[in-house]
DNA sequence: GTCTATAAGATGATAGAC
DNA sequence: GTCTATCATCTTATAGAC
């Protein structure tokens, strides 16, 4: 069924538009949201920057729809991890893993959120990034609290800093990490994982 | 001695201008440097967006004396931990430690680095921070290296991931760390570095 | 050391032709 | 679906008065 309405429902598989966003995604993720121009996202796509305006009603608009998009998809993984029978050490290095999957196959998406989220997040339409946010930390103290009680983490961490020291290891990682270059997202989450659980001290050494 | 020039020197400490970069860099930190209009600055100072060029040349002169003048406190402290006499161990923690007594002491220069040290990097005239990225890297490899060759660092570490981890872990802190709020910075340090050396797991957990 | 006034260019967005 | 043309606003920076 062809597209009759001028602007495509936001699920839309309209080619077009989802090319578009993908350029402007990668833009966002280069330059920043806010240093990056329309007329830079109509250059790289090969029209003119009034031309967009038939696809989008603003800038904003592109890069709400490419973090929500991104969120819905992240959180239903977090969430089956939950929901799964497994023990805490278990569903923390799957959670962990989840993440640099994410950064392997939605790297600009994740790169978007980690530099622009926060400024974004003061406007009202961006308000799910701030529930996003808290319902993260919640997967991971929840998955924290629980390997302390079950006895598989040390019972001396403060959760609030080791939740804190989790998300920023791991998410950072966009900053340097390029598919397709060097290692792997896999061994890379097998290493950190390992330093994490382990740390990088020779044990009695 | 009173200052005769319309524009005070670099390394002066001229009253007005220091705080008129003290005003910079708390607006560079927060929104980042594209970000901040010359008017932003002026605003928060008490003045007109013009009379500021009476003190600098332009935007990119301060956050050039921003950036520049904490680099070379850092640097210097690291030379002198790789110029001591202690072990790897030693010293590893004492650059960690270093770099969040950065982070507590020059909050808003580190901030500006971790958010816009890539993009300002692309710049001639900020060449000497992909200098400064070198040499850093250089300084933390050397003592994981060194970690390693010695025994106190385990051997089946892949150095250039461990310093990434490293470096990530320690310098993220910027994003959330607040001075005189919550755990000191030696507090963090603590917790950090013994995460960093022995992980999470409980020993034979 | 700050102000008034303003230049020259970039920016997000719109209206209507093709 | 894209282009032409354009607006209103914001941005860095300058010149000269006070």
């Amino acid at each position: 069924m062809p597209e009759t309405s001028t602007q495509a429902p936001k699920g839309s598989t309209s080619g077009r538009r989802a090319e578009l966003l993908r350029v402007a995604a990668g833009l966002f993720a280069e330059k920043g949201f806010r240093n990056t121009t329309v007329r830079d996202i109509a250059d790289a796509a090969g029209i003119l920057s009034g031309s967009l305006y038939h696809h989008f009603d603003s800038k904003e608009s592109m890069v709400d729809e490419i973090l929500s998009t991104f969120q819905e998809q992240l959180f239903a993984q977090y969430d089956e991890i939950l929901a799964s029978g497994e023990d805490a050490r278990a569903k923390l290095e799957r959670a962990v893993r989840v993440s640099f999957e994410a950064i392997e196959n939605h790297h600009d998406e994740v790169a978007i959120y980690q530099n622009d989220a926060d400024h974004l997040g003061t406007f009202p339409r961006f308000a799910y990034l701030a529930d996003r946010n808290a319902q993260s930390r919640q997967v991971w103290v929840t998955l924290i609290e629980e390997g302390v009680r079950t006895g598989v983490l040390r019972a001396d961490l403060d959760v609030t800093l080791t939740y804190r020291f989790i998300r920023d290891t791991v998410w950072v990682a966009v900053r340097w990490y390029q598919p397709g270059r060097g290692l792997t997202h896999t061994d890379i989450a097998d290493q950190y994982v390992r330093i994490l659980l382990d740390g990088i001290a020779k044990p009695g050494g």
